[in-house]
DNA sequence: AGCACGCCGACT
DNA sequence: GTCGGCGTGCTC
């Protein structure tokens, strides 16, 4: 009997007989199975064989066929994604789904296929015969007798017609198909071009990572932007190529740029396989069967390439550890960066998390002696680093968001020839439209907030559920004129353009670019030097080196610092940092202005004082006193319902039912509502969880959860369990 | 998730 | 008199 997991949100597997004709021995893990399920026949895996099952023989149904000859995950993929099903306590068909390729769901074969033709014997004793041939079908008769078979590749050089000929020929029976796989290449040898001279704290950093290759060993590579840790990974890289095995390496979301992959494929002569959201069905088996057959060394993902099966796995690289892009945040959620770590230890090979803004998480590994962490301080080949300075917003005046300070400098650094670089992470003209008169603020009618003005499309649109609506002239309840009331990147762009008129200003966020193509080109204005002056929301901070840049204003550090979340400062200081990054990486030095209205806030002193060093020993010092992670263990159950005391209802209930069990190993928090109780017209609301250890936490949620599924109260809400949340406001 | 079955409102 | 709303229940 096999028991087969469905990509559908059952907590629980299926039980086949195997098909018709097909022995029970001949079924194995990990395989491919199309079954009967209801009224429509769905692709599973084989997960477990067993003798008997608990359901009556009777109801029991035949498997239709199996599709493969060979598992489509490896052992030890399979079994990883089989640990995160059970430790993110999600569904393993779901789970299994994630890891599969969606045309390997579909039905498509696991190998490349050729369709081979061959004589039958009746052909060949019809030849015998001397028939009358075309000069086509004369041909294609050659082509067959010279080779025991033929295929695509030859039938293309017998050019047009063949395939009519071919035709005939099977008609009449002369000749046969079959479908043949060909043996995976061996991988191409790797030629390597010569990279930059290493400095000494590379070097050391290499030589650690290349004296464990072959062993599990994780390592924190913390370097300061522009201090080389690419350069690291692709000399890393460079020696388990050496070794005849795989890299692979993950990335955050929008870092995956063509600039990105030329910086591997400039370097080695050999095929990349580059996994990303935008492939199609076809380009993605195709990548996925290059890393699976090896046929691809390097292996460049995201999220999910963590799932991708290595024929011959020698390191893994998480870039940009910190990056929140690694912890899917619906359906399955996983963290790629934990789930990298766990892959190479059980893989037994080196695992790389770099990053110049580290996790707290990762951090506290290092501090602990888990994770040896490199260290990379200075800025390869570059000036020093960038002079860092806060600009008050209580104590200087400020136009469209822009002090008097930093308007000063924007003009110095201009005049100097430099390019000028402006942060803000609030994209729209403005985050309110509001009346002065009654105190209206285009309220979402949707969400338990406000709508932002767009005025270059002329509307207002929640950035939280989608809803749009047209910018009114006047206040809709008393009537008297409204205004635009705070800043969002179109707005400062709209500023820019009446401070400096005539200088070219490049606009980067989600509503400037649509697609990978639009942030090339809008990059490509900043690398021309015909653009001046830069204005962006996040999308800028991610990887994208801007080397004229002299000067970087963080136009509002404030939003982030009194956020809900225990996670909001650590966020805004990977963001500053992050993007004065982006300051004098080339030869003249860079300065950094911080607009705040409080510029007393400790963490903000810290880090602008001690740098993100300084920021994490202070923060990992309140982390511990407060007991959040990394010092504590933590999940999360959400709801959320058309009804607010439906979700808090059920939760109620979820607690009542934990509270015998958890007691003392878990501590249960709430329920309380989000902090933004409404969004898209479903009420919010969540209890968190919290143990100093993650088995007690494991052992207490699988039972825990069983029950809360059978409650009457959770038919009317939607709810799921965050293991590891990375944002609990 | 799909997809059925199953009882109550506005339409050819 | 039907088409169809989504509540409830099941899928080996």
């Amino acid at each position: 009997m096999l028991r087969v997991a469905l990509d559908a949100p059952l907590r629980r597997l299926f039980d086949y007989l195997p098909p018709v004709g097909v022995a029970l021995e001949s079924c194995r893990t990990g395989l491919r199975v199309e079954v009967p399920f209801g009224r429509q026949t769905r692709i599973g895996l084989i997960v477990e064989i067993g003798q008997g099952s608990n359901l009556p023989s009777a109801r029991l149904k035949a498997a239709a066929t199996v599709l493969d000859t060979e598992p489509p995950l490896d052992a030890m993929t399979f079994e990883l994604v089989r640990w995160a099903a059970d430790y993110y306590h999600h569904p393993v068909g779901e789970a299994l789904a994630t890891a599969l390729p969606s045309a390997l769901r579909a039905g498509r074969p696991l190998n490349v296929r050729e369709t081979r033709w061959q004589w039958r014997t009746a052909g060949t004793e019809a030849l015998a015969g001397r028939p009358r041939l075309g000069p086509r079908q004369k041909a294609l008769a050659a082509a067959l007798n010279a080779a025991a078979s033929i295929g695509d590749t030859e039938l293309e050089v017998l050019g047009s017609g063949t395939r009519e000929a071919l035709k005939g020929f099977a008609t009449r029976g002369w000749i046969e198909s079959f479908e043949y796989e060909p043996p995976a290449l061996a991988p191409p040898a790797a030629t390597v071009a010569q990279g930059p001279k290493l400095t000494a704290a590379q070097a050391e950093a290499l030589t650690a990572i290349g004296a464990t290759l072959g062993t599990f060993a994780p390592f924190l590579l913390h370097g300061v932007t522009g201090s080389g840790k690419t350069e690291v990974y692709l000399r890393s890289i460079e020696a388990v190529l050496a070794r005849g095995e795989q890299a692979l390496v993950l990335v955050p979301e929008i870092a995956l740029t063509p600039q990105a992959v030329q910086r591997f494929s400039s370097r080695y002569s050999v095929p990349l396989a580059v996994l990303h959201s935008g492939l199609t069905d076809g380009e993605r088996l195709q990548m996925w069967r290059a890393a699976r057959s090896g046929a691809a060394p390097i292996v460049i993902g995201t999220r999910s390439a963590v799932f991708v099966p290595l024929a011959r796995p020698g390191i893994v690289i998480v870039d940009e550890e910190h990056d929140a892009s690694y912890k899917q945040q619906e359906g399955f959620r996983y963290s790629a960066r934990d789930l990298a770590v766990l892959r190479a230890q059980r893989h037994g090979i080196p695992v790389v998390l770099g990053s110049a803004t580290p996790s707290l998480e990762t951090l506290q590994q290092a501090e602990s002696g888990r994770y040896v962490r490199l260290r990379l301080p200075e800025r390869a080949g570059a000036a020093g680093a960038p002079r860092t300075a806060m600009v008050d917003l209580r104590i200087h005046e400020e136009r469209h968001g822009i002090a008097t300070p930093s308007m000063l400098a924007m003009q110095r650094h201009l005049a100097a020839g430099g390019q000028v670089l402006l942060y803000l992470n609030r994209r729209g003209y403005a985050p309110t439209l509001f009346c002065p008169a009654c105190s209206w603020a285009a309220p979402c009618g949707e969400c338990d907030a406000r709508m932002t003005v767009h005025l270059k499309r002329h509307r207002l649109i929640c950035h939280h559920c989608g809803a749009q609506a047209p910018v009114p002239f006047a206040c809709p309840t008393c009537g008297a004129e409204v205004r635009p009331v705070g800043q969002g990147t179109e707005r400062v762009e709209d500023a820019l353009d009446e401070f400096f008129p005539g200088v070219p200003v490049v606009r980067i966020d989600r509503d400037t670019i649509q697609s990978r193509g639009e942030i090339e080109a809008a990059l490509e204005r900043v690398h021309s030097g015909e653009a001046r002056i830069l204005v962006g929301t996040q999308m800028l901070t991610k990887g994208h080196d801007f080397p004229d840049v002299t000067l970087v204003v963080v136009l509002n550090a404030d939003q982030g610092l009194f956020g809900s979340d225990f996670r909001a400062s650590e966020r805004l200081a990977q963001s500053i940092v992050q993007v004065a990054g982006r300051a004098g990486r080339a030869t003249r030095p860079g300065e950094v202005l911080v607009q705040t209205a409080c510029p007393e806030h400790p963490l903000l002193t810290r880090l602008m004082t001690e740098g993100y060093d300084g920021y994490a020993r202070a923060a990992l010092a309140e982390r511990a006193e407060a007991r959040w992670p990394p010092f504590s263990r933590l999940a999360l159950l959400r709801a959320d319902a058309p009804v607010r005391e439906h979700a808090l209802e059920f939760l109620e209930a979820a607690r009542k039912l934990a509270e015998g069990p958890a007691s003392g190993s878990v501590r249960l928090l709430g329920p309380a509502a989000a902090a933004m109780e409404r969004r898209a017209g479903r009420y919010r609301a969540q209890l968190l969880l919290e143990s100093t250890s993650r088995g007690a936490l494991q052992q207490f949620l699988a039972p825990w959860l069983d029950a809360i599924s059978a409650l009457q109260s959770a038919r009317r809400v939607r709810w799921s369990i965050d293991v590891d949340p990375l944002e609990v406001g």
